[in-house]
DNA sequence: ATTATAGTTGAACAATTATTCAACTATTAG
DNA sequence: CTAATAGTTGAATAATTGTTCAACTATAAT
């Protein structure tokens, strides 16, 4: 049984089963976008902005209403924002003093009902 | 206008549609089932454990065979298999000296595709 | 022009967390 | 029994991250 070295990084132990090992890597999806797919699930990772999302989704929504909803200071919110936006999560329209922030896409929602389904069962 | 006190916690703003917020408010699952829910998403968000659920969708798995795949420690696999049981996102069974890991639930799957569809739009 | 409010931003702090290391258990082989 | 291997576990370390604080911009009102 032979010892694994991939390029000059060693794993502290032997393959037990080579053949489903060698099968599962080939099938696997490429590294940048698992990295993506986690920093995504990360994003949503957070209780506080879980809790904007689906008030976002409920209504589209200024920073001082989501403060006084989540009882948050504007900064917190903001900051909180500032990663959804990153994460295209959310969009944001700007009408006088008052930013108005919204989902930029639907099908959040879906990804939250699957997630709902598994902690319930 | 009025400050907004819940208990005797301050936000630091005023509400500006106190008829949107109340609306929401109404409609928010419990706080409860919101932790729970991003708790679920951040044991999906982390790439090491992403890839542990993506190669044990493909075929139940021993930590060794986890180890060599993701050129990793035995300990830090276990650790993480740790974390995803918790979740009750894997099962296992004993074979000897050997634990096989598997997925304790199809559906995941489907969350990963939409967070794929996601990122990729 | 001045004042007040909505929102953003960067630095600092505290809390969380992924990996490493070493010690440990359990099972198998000789 | 002894040695070797599969896996787990707790503590320590390093990195990441959520919130706070203070300073800042931009818009609106007097």
């Amino acid at each position: 049984m032979t010892k694994t070295v991939k390029g000059d990084i060693y794993c502290d132990c032997d393959v037990i089963h080579g053949d489903v090992v060698d099968c599962v890597k080939n099938k696997m999806p490429p590294e940048d976008e698992l990295y993506d797919l986690s920093d995504f699930f990360k994003v949503l990772g957070d209780s506080t902005r879980i809790k904007i999302m689906w008030a976002l989704d409920e209504s589209e929504m200024c920073v001082c209403d989501l403060a006084v909803l989540l009882n948050m200071t504007k900064s917190a919110i903001s900051h909180q924002l500032h990663s959804l936006r990153q994460a295209n999560l959310v969009k944001y329209r700007k009408e006088g003093k008052v930013v108005y922030y919204s989902l930029s896409d639907d099908h959040v929602k879906e990804i939250f009902e699957k997630g709902l389904e598994h902690i319930r069962e």
